[in-house]
DNA sequence: TTTATCTGGTGACTTAGGTTACCAGCTTAT
DNA sequence: ATAAGCTGGTAACCTAAGTCACCAGATAAA
């Protein structure tokens, strides 16, 4: 395993040094579940290997909104534990991770100590807020076919493959939408040339 | 004219003392715009008093965001005056406002001295991710008849008046739909007791 | 092996909302 | 006063997408 200097490079090495001290370095297998909603944090996570998914949800209805990726921690946790209040969304391991377990209680001390952390967050909530906004206008003026597709790529991506296995019940959870919609859509972007739909999984072209 | 202090209680008075120094205090009438999409910022608005309405767009399409009412910032033109990026969105005043002027070349080093304004702006981010989130939600999981009527019931509280004065056709672009849909759905809303359309305006019941 | 479950595919139907075209009643300029 | 432009209303139509019902093939469990 690597040490926390090799995962965060560029921060200084107090912090590195206080981080080891106080924070928790711990495994989380795909699937598992990292934060709920209306959750109140003790622990703000920051991803040092793997990637999680953040969703939001309105009932039974769910919709991925980023992953959260090596370096990254969460916002909504952030500020679930700074402010203690609830978070909004909840996040899943998208693949078994390596979570370095940051104690709230601390926190508010460190980002003010250490300004390169308090730029981290700053930087993490531009880029969400600009994710946000990007879903924001997709829903808004994109049809799902296009969403459909930007999410395959954003998933090969993810996978780090052309070829990904899924179901088209969980491509239509993560979407929002309901899975007769996706079978009906990932057809007409085979008939498109975009899709191939093969036994080992589907392949982006 | 009030002053700074008393416009920005629980600042402390060296931030104060800053402000007064280096910041500019300007007045903006309404409909003007404070910030354009794409825009690189020299100055971070704060409002003091007044509001200022916040749009994401897309081709001709536009959305409205969010209000930033008194005592609050733009974190769009927070991020892109820190990081020199351009903005995503675009702001205009929704009645006459007094704005407070940040030099962008002076916040990085306020950011960093006064807590106060760092937790500021946390707060101020926090805020709209919540409000994009709900945005989101909506745009999912409502139908527009009540999105319409959420907007009016807004709108009705920023005026501070249960009677307001809009066209059809400027909700059609706050709502990112068209005049004749929101033509059909008030009938709707008429209908459902929910609103009247009187020559004066529109009052929400 | 023989169920039971999961998976994707499909046709038929419904609905919200976007589009087009047009009209009547006000306001505002000329 | 007359014309031009804004405003809201409406009918007809179209399309994306949600819903329902059902089916066949694959996979996993008994």
């Amino acid at each position: 395993m690597r040490t926390l200097q090799q995962y965060l490079q560029g921060l200084p090495i107090e912090f590195i040094d206080q981080l080891e001290k106080f924070g928790i370095i711990k495994d989380f297998s795909e699937q598992t579940e990292i934060l709920r909603e209306g959750q109140y944090v003790k622990y703000v996570p920051l991803v040092l290997e793997g990637a999680v998914k953040v969703f939001t949800r309105h009932e039974d209805k769910e919709l991925l909104l980023y992953y959260i990726e090596s370096g990254e921690s969460c916002i909504m946790s952030f500020n679930a534990g700074l402010k203690s209040t609830a978070s909004k969304v909840f996040a899943v391991a998208d693949k078994k991770s390596l979570l370095l377990l940051l104690p709230v209680e601390k926190l508010n001390e460190w980002v003010k100590s250490f300004p390169s952390l308090n730029e981290l967050f700053f930087n993490l909530y531009d880029q969400r807020y600009a994710s946000l906004l990007d879903t924001i206008n997709h829903l808004l003026y994109s049809r799902l076919d296009q969403r459909l597709y930007n999410y395959l790529q954003e998933t090969a991506r993810q996978k780090n493959s052309k070829i990904i296995n899924i179901r088209h019940r969980q491509m239509a959870a993560e979407l929002g939408t309901a899975r007769e919609v996706i079978s009906r859509v990932m057809k007409k972007l085979e008939q498109e040339g975009k899709v191939k739909q093969l036994q080992g999984g589907i392949e982006i072209l």
